[in-house]
DNA sequence: TTCTAAATACAATAATGTTGCATTTGTATT
DNA sequence: AATACAAATGCAACATTATTGTATTTAGAA
């Protein structure tokens, strides 16, 4: 589920990783923490109308290189933004989950749950990270489709 | 290895999907089918710039569409495009292989060698397809960094 | 050769992302 | 509380990627 947090608690993560407290910032953790999915770029955009989009563009950069979130692409090549699992440090992600995207509602779960399974490459090649992808019916979505059928 | 076919097949594989032989339709298949890794959409238009852009994009949707190639985001989120393995139909890939980004050259490879972990998502999750992304060094740059360290 | 549906070319527009710079603001220091 | 300055935001301009509509051309059938 979401991570609940106040924005006391947002306060404090902006100055333990140096950044000054902006509205826009705050705004923009708060609406990342409130879902548990991740936020598109589009989304973000369009409920934060009123923030320059060059602006959340940088926000969403610094909050990536400082390791509070990690860009996710869906399978349409839309840029996702999710928060952080614990243990991600500046520069430095460790986000080694499985994404899985919604054919119906379009978002995009991060799944912390599984853990990746060990994967040996042919010859030659040097694997540094792995990804996984899903795609299908969320919870929400497939309870949905269980409806319609009946 | 790049799969080596002539333009006498490319033009029988336009046939059997009922696409007309055309210049441009056969100068993307013969750039594809000479690579063994998949073409970056801006890779495709600077090569074949006299081509309208336009062109291009149908091209790649109506062979995506027709099961000939697939379409892969690298971790930049930049479109890439590959060649079908065998098995996919109209309107159906069966494209379930890891797709390996290099970090240094950015060449997408597909992996099909390996097959793919069996998976157990959490309960309503629904799984349709999977796809698997790695990164690192493919062959050529790890050989070229080992030249380096010595 | 003629005819037509399909494909291409061209024009316009949308969506996404980046860069440079002026202005504003958070915060450390006095 | 006032000052000072780096950091952050806002704005303008631009680049790249992608889509839609339509006129023109062309492959392939008749
Ligand atoms: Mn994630
Ligand atoms: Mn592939
Ligand atoms: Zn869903
Ligand atoms: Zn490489």
């Amino acid at each position: 589920m979401a991570q609940v947090k106040n924005n006391y608690q947002f306060e404090d993560m902006l100055q333990k990783h140096n950044l000054k407290k902006t509205a826009p910032r705050l705004r923009v953790l708060s609406m990342m923490y409130s879902k548990n999915t991740a936020t598109s770029q589009p989304d973000l955009e369009s409920v934060m109308n009123d923030i320059d989009r060059v602006t959340l563009y940088r926000i969403l950069n610094t909050f990536e290189e400082k390791g509070i979130i990690h860009k996710v692409f869906d399978l349409n090549g839309t840029a996702n933004y999710a928060v952080c699992h614990s243990d991600c440090r500046e520069n430095h992600h460790q986000d080694e989950h499985l994404h899985f995207n919604c054919t119906l509602c379009k978002n995009v779960y991060c799944i912390n749950e599984l853990n990746m399974p060990k994967l040996t490459l042919p010859a030659g090649f040097e694997a540094q990270g792995f990804t996984l992808y899903a795609s299908g019916l969320c919870p929400k979505c497939s309870k949905k489709e269980q409806v319609k059928m009946n």
